[in-house]
DNA sequence: GAATCCATGTTGACGCCGTAAACATCGGCG
DNA sequence: CGCCGATGTTTACGGCGTCAACATGGATTC
């Protein structure tokens, strides 16, 4: 019952200060059509909700109703709930690549430099998933998104094979300079960025959902911390023996 | 719209032989109340749907109707749609928990078979996921219960440090496993549970919503067994030199 | 054996959600 | 200046979770 209780008065939010760059310029001046730039502002107030309960708190009718506008508005800039889901996930995967270069030293040259960074982009994810865990657990979340919803312009997720997400390919030059510094060979080199990934994701689940919610911030660190060790060592071993 | 068009006549379903284990005796003679044993049916039936549609589709009106009860009727044994849910979740993992154990030679002494098992532990665990997606999904689902809707009986998650669901202890006992026969040292151990639920969760995940879905079943062990080997590698390697 | 009672199940209602169809409005373009 | 299409609103529908009031029937009690 007392599960969600409107929230209330004040359906003229919408001023979050969220850092989103502007695509579409539509300079302050214009006032535009009716609100301007609904569109952003609409995945603006959906990714605080996702901010505030994850994803399954994105929920449409809440979006347009901070944003101040009626439900049905959000279908001239979406195809439905699942797209402005969408689009709160791929920002949300923009804010944690943003998180992770945030902890790298780009540059530094030396082996030790190379796995220090790899450890910075680790670090860099769980601080994230433990600062924001409503908007990574969005940024994750199942998009149920129909293909044909899909417009040309969208890459629907690993059809190449490849990922649409920044932090996977940052993850990739991390695990190709091990490999430049000689920290890891060729050999373990494949497939090494799923190993990686699925360490630190499955860390960031197990702190969020699973046995290790109640361990503060520093303890967590503390056991990726051991985790990155046994990543790193076993990577730098020599390939299987079978 | 043509979302979930209500799988139309047939109301009289559950007849699912889901192979649950009866709790609650009431021998096949004794009709019972109304229904005999609605609240394993509802489970029953909620846990048909999440295998369907995974957590989101267990919705406690459609369980319902496949039981052939009115929607309210459920209340008298769920506090509500999260409780039902979480019946699923736990019966999930239970499932989980048997793959595991299925893939695994109990006894044979000596290292290798003991690092044997673990592997057998992980293929078992992806296995598991790769069959029954949705349910596997709804395993490992946050749930929504309020902390006062748990009676006594129930163990709230972590609460005490441990985990609830019996496929962590079977993780731990195998790892255990390789300490005694040598495969890794006492400091590296320490919270190796959580590295090597991590990388197989993290897989799991990987597989089922994000860049390797395209993989095959067995390109999939392929990479896991590469997993694997980092994984057992780096726990066999001297502790962390820093 | 009959009266009672509580566990179990039903009906009806409410507000929320996603979404479609029809209507309104306003800016830009001919 | 008048049209038109992009944008937003109103209204409506069915589904969902959930509560309150009511019905029923097996178990319990005298």
């Amino acid at each position: 019952m007392a599960d969600m209780a409107k929230t209330g008065t004040g359906a003229t939010g919408a001023t979050e200060e969220t850092a989103r760059e502007g695509r579409e310029g539509s300079r302050p001046g214009k006032t535009a059509y009716h609100h301007g730039d609904l569109r952003n502002a609409l995945i603006d107030a959906a990714t605080d909700l996702a901010r505030e309960g994850g994803p399954e708190s994105v929920v449409l009718r809440a979006a347009a109703r901070r944003v101040g506008v009626s439900p049905t508005a959000a279908y001239r800039h979406f195809a439905g709930q699942a797209e402005l889901l969408r689009a709160v996930k791929e920002l949300g995967q923009e804010h944690l690549a943003r998180a992770m270069e945030a902890g790298r030293s780009t540059d530094a040259p030396g082996p030790e430099a190379a796995e220090a960074r790899l450890r910075a982009l680790g670090h860099g994810y769980l601080s994230f998933a433990l600062a924001e865990p409503g908007l990574y657990r969005a940024a994750f979340c199942r998009d149920n998104l129909q293909l044909s919803a899909l417009d040309g312009s969208v890459t629907p997720d690993g059809a190449d094979g490849t990922w649409e997400f920044r932090s996977f390919g940052i993850l990739v030059e991390a695990l190709d300079g091990l490999v430049e510094h000689g920290r890891m060979s060729a050999e373990q080199r494949t497939g090494a960025e799923l190993t990686a990934w699925s360490t630190v994701h499955g860390l960031a689940m197990l702190f969020l959902d699973g046995p290790l919610a109640a361990l503060s911030s520093e303890e967590i660190h503390t056991v990726a911390e051991r985790a990155f060790d046994v990543l790193i060592a076993g990577f730098a071993a020599s390939p299987a023996r079978d």
